[in-house]
DNA sequence: CTGAAAGCGCTTACAG
DNA sequence: CTGAAAGCGCTTACAG
């Protein structure tokens, strides 16, 4: 903007020193006299002063401001752990930026984020392998990679055990786990919580576990296939909502009534589940907990320090309408 | 970061000048010896150095990255709003800030995003009130508001008027509208368009017009009204997909099957149309180009010049299960 | 072909 | 209580 006003336009104005401009209006407490302080806040208000964040960074060497990088918006999931992440970030007084990278290459996107525009970056999708160049600080958010100790999650497996416990608790025995794509570590974190719990209550193996990809198609091209086998069973245990819906699709159209012949439990919980019919029963993740949770140690920790969190409160059953007695 | 690499840092690893790198490094078309220039670049590799894009910005004057501010993330409407910015905004080689303001006051949110930290700001929620002291130039995004002559929507009427029509293709004589939020200048551009088609096809008015609210419990409860008012319909368009889906269950719930006794039409479209059942006949509106349209927009026109643009095209009616032949 | 200088808008010791 | 000065890391005329 070519009329930007500037602190020495409002030194100028109220003729004094920029320095004094700006100790006073930060808000600090300087010694000033009334008269001063009030002819500088005056000038400043009249002129429509507004600070400069680009050159306050550049001198204080702080942002003001955190990143946030999902692999895209379009998933509920994501909405909530980015929420939580900006309330964290507006309590330091910090805006939060958050971004999918859509049309950005690997090292555009690199520089892109790496130029003292943040402070830290809280990282949930996007390209892992280029993290060791990184010189911002950053933290894996929902997601831990072996070898990069600086991340937070969620307690995945104990979501698969209260789902299975569920199940166990309504009689089923033969329970089938519909899971996330193969390379997604909370797919593996999520079918070992559903393998020990599955063993502890005494359970039989179902076969190989089935991948529903995270996606609605993907959740009923495995249902289909589970149908298609002829294995038993009576429960299902979703890896997430999509998927559940998608099984759920494909268990109706295979003329199985949901929740008299098979019951289903989905992993995360949204408006969806509210949505489809019958409601799907489900596992409440604190999704807005873990964002604000990354933000605090982004903030709070030194960024060579190593940080494997588990975020575990508070998750709970939501108890719908998709579960039932066992047949 | 305190073992950040500046261009000092290369210029002196590499013998020559800083203003020598910056040129070299930016791929300047700079008569330099290549010699010098291979010595400039692989220490700039060597080293690792990184530009600082604050530094960058606060001697350019160009911040390289735009803002968008949106109501909230939880909203497929929204994510591909975002998409098209996005896309856009890499093609200009600038990143893309998505914010909701979540736990931001009105004044510090000013100031966060109105310090040279965008080249401009999308904004398609948050408080209208303040635009008048914002510095930076912006452009409203699916929203229209008299007096501020910057803004880019969709063509909300020909949305409703293209369920109507279809509606009426079918049969349907007594179509009901279940609208936006009283204050949503979309639901006023959708009623309008309901109106004018209703209008156009000599159908009968049935009555003042109800509000769905945007979301599930309101279009639910909007249904509910209608239902309990007795009138007689075969068709309903709602405002929105949240809307329709609530408005689905309600007549659900009544006993009305849907599309045999009653068709429904929303607009906008989703995965959440494909979920419910029956899946949702949409009429879909061109989100992503919104998006890409108003970050080409603010990059291209005066900040002060006026627009008022209407993005039309592409919408079509997605054809599915929720709408038939009148009864 | 390369360098020296000024300056973007701030903040922060250091003086007085 | 207030001011003068240096400097954050760059870019960009201007010299040579």
């Amino acid at each position: 903007m070519s009329d930007r006003v500037t602190l020495v336009d409002v030194a100028r104005a109220a003729e004094v020193d920029v320095s004094l401009v700006s100790r006073v209006l930060r808000g600090q407490q300087v010694k000033v006299r009334d008269e001063t302080r009030t002819r500088i806040l005056d000038q400043a208000q009249r002129l429509g002063y507004r600070p400069h964040a680009i050159a306050r960074s550049l001198k204080t060497a702080k942002a003001g401001a955190f990143g946030l990088v999902i692999p895209t918006f379009d998933n509920p999931v994501f909405a909530q752990i980015i929420m939580g992440a900006e309330a964290a970030a507006a309590q330091l007084n910090c805006v939060m930026m958050t971004t999918s990278g859509e049309g950005w290459s690997r090292n555009n996107w690199l520089e892109a984020l790496d130029g003292g525009r943040v402070d830290g970056l809280l990282i949930a999708g996007g390209p892992t392998l280029e993290l060791a160049n990184l010189r911002v600080p950053y933290l894996l958010v929902n997601r831990a990679v072996p070898g990069i100790d600086r991340s937070v999650v969620l307690d995945d497996e104990k979501a698969s055990r209260m789902a299975v416990d569920h199940l166990v608790e309504l009689g089923h025995r033969r329970i089938v786990f519909v899971g996330g794509p193969a390379g997604a570590d909370t797919a593996n974190r999520r079918l070992a919580g559903f393998e020990s719990a599955r063993i502890r209550a005494g359970l039989e193996s179902l076969g190989d576990p089935v991948s529903g990809n995270y996606t609605v198609a993907g959740g009923r091209l495995a249902m289909q296939r589970i149908l298609t086998s002829g294995m038993t069973f009576t429960g299902v245990v979703a890896a997430n909502l999509p998927s559940a819906v998608g099984a759920l699709q494909a268990a109706q159209e295979a003329g199985l009534h949901v929740p008299e012949r098979v019951s289903i439990v989905a992993i995360h919980d949204a408006e969806i589940a509210e949505i489809v019919q019958p409601r799907l029963t489900t596992i409440q993740m604190p999704l807005t907990q873990l964002g604000a949770r990354g933000i605090e140690l982004l903030s709070t920790i030194p960024p060579s320090a190593e940080v494997n969190e588990v975020v575990g409160q508070p998750m709970r059953l939501v108890l719908r309408d998709s579960t039932g007695t066992a047949p």
